[in-house]
DNA sequence: CTTTGTGCAAAGCGTTTGCACTATT
DNA sequence: AATAGTGCAAACGCTTTGCACAAAG
């Protein structure tokens, strides 16, 4: 990578060597001498066609149904642990089940969780990371990253509560 | 940050009814026909002697080893839920276990959390509640709270990481 | 042909529950 | 006496593991 220039205004979408998902997990895997199988490929691409939140279920689910067949469960498990390891997808807990994200390529993000539809809002903001680094700096702790998540009722969700005639949970 | 408006500055402290966490404990029995029974009465004695974080494992050892002998794994995994319920205690989630911490009577706080001794430091930050409430606002989202943890590695040990004649960790 | 990966069944781990017995009210 | 709480053992839900067979290099 050749930064000759003067100024340090790059875009990283020039600097970065352009590799799909794909192609950075095959890297990951020799690089270990493990192998690229039909199952991991089938995974990495069905994973990476969307971006949204999942959790193991979801994908075994989701593999079933589309994208050539089953894949049993504990193939996904060490799959989904080989993809965290190769960056390529975050892990976040929410309500005790791991729940994963891209994370390869995609801007680093912050959460609203709403607890009654269980959806997840991302946002970025650069001040929370300036805090973040601020009171670390301050402890001589050394960062590897955060996880901020805020809780509470998403619009949606609200509104459906407000609605006067709604289901009751009335006994 | 803008805490622009007039003078709000008053002490939680002349405001409250002062109640220690058992009186506390005790009303939010009795307002629900629960009783309180001496295992209960135990490990709110044991919790509010200190400040500390803990999990559940931690406390049925406490308890066996020290105020009045063992009390069963169900029962203190009902208690806690009780005192978190009665606002006495918050849970929150580290590596797939809950741990909890002192909420009554004590300010509200995010996390540092080392990695490699496990060990939590707290801090506070006005300016995080600010972010978050106005994140929350141009989505319309009703916050409850919010979880913040800045993971890494404490002072001491990266210093311990760093001493050329430290335990080596080879096969 | 060697070595890694897969799928099955079973185990693991933290947490919760059914139930007979005990304690509180 | 009536009712709620305890402790035991067993169940739970998510995740991981041991092992024989299949597939990748």
């Amino acid at each position: 990578m050749s930064l000759t220039s003067t100024d340090h205004d790059f875009s990283l979408e020039s600097v970065e060597v352009a590799s799909t998902p794909m192609q950075r997990f095959e890297e990951y895997l020799q690089s270990r001498a493990k192998r690229m199988t039909q199952q991991r490929r089938r995974i990495v691409e069905h994973v990476f066609q969307q971006h949204a939140h999942f959790d193991a279920d979801d994908l075994i689910d989701q593999m079933q149904k589309t994208a050539g067949g089953k894949v049993s469960r504990p193939t996904v498990y060490r799959t989904l642990g080989e993809l965290v390891d190769a960056g390529l997808l975050v892990k976040m807990t929410l309500r005790g089940r791991a729940v994963y994200e891209h994370d390869y390529g995609y801007p680093s993000h912050d959460h609203l969780y709403c607890m009654k539809c269980d959806s997840l809002i991302e946002f970025h903001s650069k001040e929370i990371e300036a805090i973040r680094d601020a009171v670390a700096e301050a402890q001589n702790f050394r960062v590897t990253g955060h996880r901020l998540i805020i809780s509470g009722i998403c619009e949606e969700c609200s509104r459906a509560a407000r609605r006067p005639n709604r289901r009751l949970d009335l006994i």
